[in-house]
Order: C-alpha cells, then structure tokens, then sequence
DNA sequence: TATGGGGCCTCCAGTAACTGGAAGGTCAAC
DNA sequence: GTTGACCTTCCAGTTACTGGAGGCCCCATA
C-alpha cells in the first residue's frame, strides 16, 4: 500500500511515516518509481508506534519496545519494566502539573481581575510565593 | 553583578540567562571588557521569568507577562485572563496524564512480568486497547 | 495527444527552550 | 608570570516533528 494509505489506517500523518523511516523505526520497500511500499507489518509497526506516542513513551521508548515486539524471546518483564518506569515519570509529571495548578488557581482567585491595576498574580510570580 | 552572581541569586543557569537576553527577555548593559553588568531589575525579571516558567508558562507568555508587569497601568484583569487560560491548559494536560497512567497501569497490572513472553502490554499497544 | 489534478519524492528550514562544547579574552591571587 | 576561575562568542545538537519548495509520476478526461 502507498504512503497516504497507511497513514490514513495507521492514523498518522504521512510526514510523519517518512519521518519514522528516517530514524530507522520502519523500512518499507521500494517500488521502481521510488514510491514507498508499506506491508501489513508495517502498518502494525505504525499503529503500535502511533499507540505508544499517545501514551507519552518517547521515541526511544517506542524502538525498545519495537524491539521487543519483534524479539519472540523476550521476557515479558522488560516490558513491564519499561513500562513501569515510564509510568513513574507520569506520577510525576502529574504531582508536578497539581502543584502549579494549586499555585496557579490561589494567585487567579486572590486576584480582584477588575480595571485596577493591583494583581497578586504578578506579585506571588515575582515573589515566589507558593 | 555578573552573570554568576545574578545565575546563583535567580536560581537558573548562566546560559539560560544569556540565552534569554539573546531573545530579548532582558536587556542587561555591558562593562568596557565586554562583561555583562546586572541591574537589580533584571535579577527581579529574571527571578519572575524562572518562577513563570517552573509553572509551565511558555516564553511567550513570559513576554507578555513581562510587558504587563512593567506597565504600571495595565488591569489586573489582563493578567488573570493570561493565568486563567494557563490554568485551563494545565488541567487538560492533567486528565490527559491521567488517562495514560490509567491504560498504562491496567496493562502493567494484566501482565505477568515473569520470564515468559506472554504480555499482553505489547498486545494492548498494537491493538489500541484502553 | 495534451493537460489537469492529485499523489509521491527529496531536501531545507524552522519550531521550543535550552544545553554542551570549543576557542579564546580577562581578572585576581600567589 | 602563571595558574585557575570567570567571562565572551559562536556552532551544533537535542525532541519529534511540521511546513514548504521544487519537481517526478500516474491516471483520467477532452
């Protein structure tokens, strides 16, 4: 199948898919005309990546588990390992995102917003309060 | 001062600091050596645009926190809409996190992490399961 | 047979916000 | 006078794409 088609099933972008390619991730074949050949494998590939990316794993993380996908020998704690870590970095990412929000939402509610220019939201930025 | 001591009492690197005068953020003066010299306002707006960033605000929004903190006769309402829209922002990106560790944990916990191959991590990856 | 419109190709450049490193000038102390 | 810390600029790299230019290729229709 050619590029558009793939990334239409594989829902990603084409440039993308080209992009993938570049780095090494896919390998489609050729056809004489140059135009890029996409086998179910790889459409598998791109649907697994595109999954893995929505799920905030990196780039690097999705060639470990591509790797891993494709080793049949591998043991299923490496993924669980990976995934594990990278379930550690959203526990904190998120503690982290709650601690501005909580921050955040103190300056914009001790703020009056009205024409005046006094704004404790400037002030605690400045300040470092929170 | 000079660019270690304004680095250490803004509690960001030197190379960030010339970056941002490289941008345009600050605009510190030069000594005849070619040094640069630090007012006390440019550690306060460095200070403001550490502590804006560690909340998430972007450098743009930085420059337009900046612009309003140095006009005296903006409204405080300019400023929380700016906050506003960031908290909104961070809140999405909350339930987005969310939404990842919950997917994420369900095929953490469904997996056996033993020495065999069976994972079903991998599995819900490919098939977009969650 | 010409032409029009899509689809495909490569390559270049740009994004956000730095970060690292090389090459070299300056300054204070010993 | 020579360390060693500090300062300078400039260049390149990071992550994961995205946009655009310029130019084939292919098919259908007039």
């Amino acid at each position: 199948m050619n590029i558009k088609e793939v990334a239409t099933r594989a829902g990603l972008p084409a440039k993308t898919i080209r992009y993938y390619e570049e780095i090494g991730l896919i390998a489609p074949r050729r056809q004489a005309n140059g135009y890029r050949v996409f086998a179910e494998t790889d459409l598998h590939k791109l649907a697994f990546i595109g999954r893995a990316r929505s799920l905030g794993f990196t780039i690097d993380d999705c060639r470990q588990l591509l790797a891993l996908y494709d080793d049949k020998d591998r043991a299923s704690a490496d993924v669980k390992r990976l995934a594990r870590a990278h379930l550690a970095e959203i526990g904190t990412k998120i503690a982290e995102l709650r601690a501005m929000q909580r921050t955040l939402s103190d300056l914009v509610a001790a703020c009056a917003g009205d024409g005046r220019p006094d704004c404790p939201i400037l002030g605690g930025l400045a300040a470092g309060r929170g």
